[in-house]
DNA sequence: CGCATAGTTGACTACGCTCAACCCTGGTGG
DNA sequence: CCACCAGGGTTGAGCGTAGTCAACTATGCG
């Protein structure tokens, strides 16, 4: 039971069902407002965003489709970041109160549930990693290494750069002169929008 | 229910627990370890290492009394991370099929267990959000105003200020000056070992 | 054919890290 | 009871690297 692939869900969760749909730079919710429902990603991509002191922002991460957002809302009584669309896309929409309730009664989606937190969890100790990297090639080539798992070999870039420079806490200059100079010392290559990884010391 | 004051628990939980004495500096588990278990911090305190490329280390986080460890092992092969006791500590040791089962039993159980993957995932927010904040003594100032929240106004340190530099990523020179700086510029106060927060701009 | 935006490159600045010396405290042993 | 030692904390000097500001190029869209 699963709540992205909509098959075998309980009824009760089925008519709650709604589906919006997003232009690029729109937002699905923003932080502090009140946390009315938990959203899928059919298709698209989202970014979730963290305002401190009203003013300077990060990108926590960037969700596909088939990810979730606003898990965190089931327990909470505003949303704590900010969801915008980077490009058109689709969510599904549950509301809080009868997905909670859904959770109640049906172990197996609340399983399902456990584990999309667990990955987030891990997602989320993924970057702080990241962060830890102070050197900006070095972050930006242990960041290559993670997503060259799910691609294999090369990786295509579908967003700008500067998006990536976000995630990775750099500004896109500094991500720039990073990759260059990965380059020029041939850790890696590029050719068009696809960098391949040479199989370097940097596991 | 609740996984942490032992009452009302399922039965079939009470039977899988163990206790275990760490004495400071002593492992919990290991990096990479098989999962075998899930933890609750009776007492002490226990900090969550990162090990990256086997070498540098990252604290995640300190957990203590009342918190739990490795939430994530369940759903996971191995420890994604090390548990090291930064002073004697007691935990109570729950084996992972045992606990996976009597969720599956229990809805309210598993509520708790959701409300608590839940607050770490909030936690990692906060910490990344703390990372985004270069200056050092911004960095601190917003870490001192995250911690006011639980005591009230005066925030006793009971543990080095170096484990708090590693925890907020500085190091403890760097955490020295930034201290040294709020203080001189009015925004908090020392005395002994406790601080005062100065109602500062930065909210 | 411009115009807007992304990406690149350069020069300068700022700030955290490193290394090193010093102070201060608490604990130990003579 | 005091001398010593170890560790945490503080302070100083110098370095490295990411950020900032700015100019220039390339690309896609009206």
């Amino acid at each position: 039971m699963d709540l992205v692939t909509l098959e075998s869900l309980p009824d009760e969760l089925r008519h709650g069902i709604t589906v919006r749909e997003l232009q690029p730079g729109q937002l699905l919710f923003q932080q502090g407002d009140l946390a009315t429902a938990f959203f899928v990603i059919a298709s698209g991509r989202i970014k979730l965003l963290h305002t401190v002191d009203r003013q300077d922002t990060l990108t926590l991460r960037t969700a596909g489709a088939g990810e979730t957002l606003a898990d965190i809302a089931l327990f909470t009584e505003v949303y704590p970041n900010t969801a915008m669309a980077e490009i058109r896309s689709r969510v599904i929409v549950y509301p809080k109160q009868v997905l909670a309730e859904a959770l109640h009664q049906h172990p197996a989606l609340s399983e399902d549930f456990m584990r999309r937190l667990v990955q987030k969890i891990q997602s989320f100790q993924q970057q702080l990693g990241l962060r830890h990297v102070r050197k900006a090639q070095d972050r930006v080539l242990r960041y290559l290494h993670y997503q060259v798992q799910y691609a294999d070999r090369g990786i295509q870039f579908d967003r700008p750069l500067k998006d990536i420079a976000a995630e990775l806490g750099l500004t896109p200059e500094t991500l720039s002169r990073a990759l260059a100079r990965l380059e020029r010392e041939g850790h890696i290559s590029r050719q068009n929008q696809v960098i391949m990884l040479h199989n370097s010391t940097a596991a």
